[in-house]
DNA sequence: TACAAAAACTAATAAACATTAGTTTTGTGA
DNA sequence: TCACAAAACTAATGTTTATTAGTTTTTGTA
């Protein structure tokens, strides 16, 4: 009678996980080949299918762990005592904070998503558009309440969301701006601009 | 001595270009097939070869003939005689039609260009890097002359190209929206923020 | 109408792909 | 040391890919 090894296969599978994240933030999901992930993990392909279902398995954990971290603290924040100009701010602080500290994971579900099949593709869709509406209501609120200029919220929602994605251009420069500074310069340009 | 017929040659040669931009966009460039190519111009896949010479060949004509627009854009901007800050409004305008005019190529040279072979990619990405440091040196200059905030032009200039960028997530809602108001507000909110 | 070139077609090729089947090796607990 | 399961391997399959070769059709002009 013997005991799986829930441990250990997780932690292969993360590994693999990781190395696809990677690969797929490089290659493209397409372009990047079962053998070439297996070379990375240290194995033959065929072997790799002990611990994964399929190469779309993989794009599906990567995605939906990505959005599924961005959902969780919109809850959150949601529910946290503080005016609405603040709310945003965490909000984007933590957008930058996950580009920068899962940028694979974060790039892939970003640019690769669209490789996802259905069901997975149509809800991550709606999963996406869920957030978005959500953010599109909180600035509409934070308008509402004289916090926030009259503008579109929708082209608010969008430019915000944006600019911080695009910190996937991000990692060759880390050298020579810290976190911080990035940080701060792009909450208070998104929030305050940068003309005098 | 039969003449060479440029203008429908070339004609066919641009239908055939437009298609694939639209095809890279919404497939992306490996795992769009020539079949499929084909089907969208009329024709069977290897007639496209009397036309064209290749499908990375595609996909460096639609790469370079928007950076090239881009680039030529800056070299004009920068002789314009007005101050830091009204170029840069320019400049963003500028980018911003841009996705909404040129809505495929644009796309799929911000997203496809990984798929370029050498000396191709080597030149596209020389380019780009050329781009943002003229855009950057801008900001500086700006900063200099007290029109723009103390920030770090690297981040801002980040910021900025990454939140015209994200017009590639706008069609859906072009109904609601005109395409003026859009403009404003994104220029006005990456300007001069959204607080009051 | 006849000729020539442009551009379509069909057939074929060779490579790469994800995945399955079946077998051997490795590692662990009794 | 023995037994069993996990996970590696090799070999093979069938599909899809871009592209080339060779041939036929279309088209524009003299």
């Amino acid at each position: 009678m013997a005991k799986i090894k829930p441990g250990k296969n997780a932690s292969k599978r993360d590994v693999i996980t990781q190395k696809a994240a990677a690969l797929f933030k490089t290659k493209g999901f397409s372009s990047a080949s079962m053998r070439e992930l297996a070379e990375a993990v240290g194995v033959e392909a065929p072997s790799l299918y002990n611990h994964i279902g399929s190469k779309s398995e993989l794009l599906q954990g990567i995605c939906f762990k990505v959005a599924n971290a961005f959902t969780s603290y919109l809850d959150t924040a949601e529910n946290t005592p503080a005016d609405h100009a603040t709310r945003l701010e965490q909000i984007i602080r933590f957008h930058i904070r996950m580009m920068l500290d899962h940028f694979d994971e974060v790039y892939v579900a970003n640019h690769e998503w669209k490789h996802l099949t259905d069901p997975y593709l149509s809800n991550f869709l709606i999963q996406r558009r869920g957030y978005e509406k959500r953010l599109i209501s909180l600035l509409e609120k934070g308008i509402a309440a004289k916090e926030f200029k009259s503008t579109n919220p929708y082209v608010a929602v969008l430019t915000i969301l944006s600019a911080v994605r695009g910190l996937e251009f991000w990692q060759q420069h880390k050298k020579n701006i810290s976190s911080q500074v990035l940080e701060d310069d792009m909450v208070n340009h998104l929030l305050k601009g940068i003309t005098k």
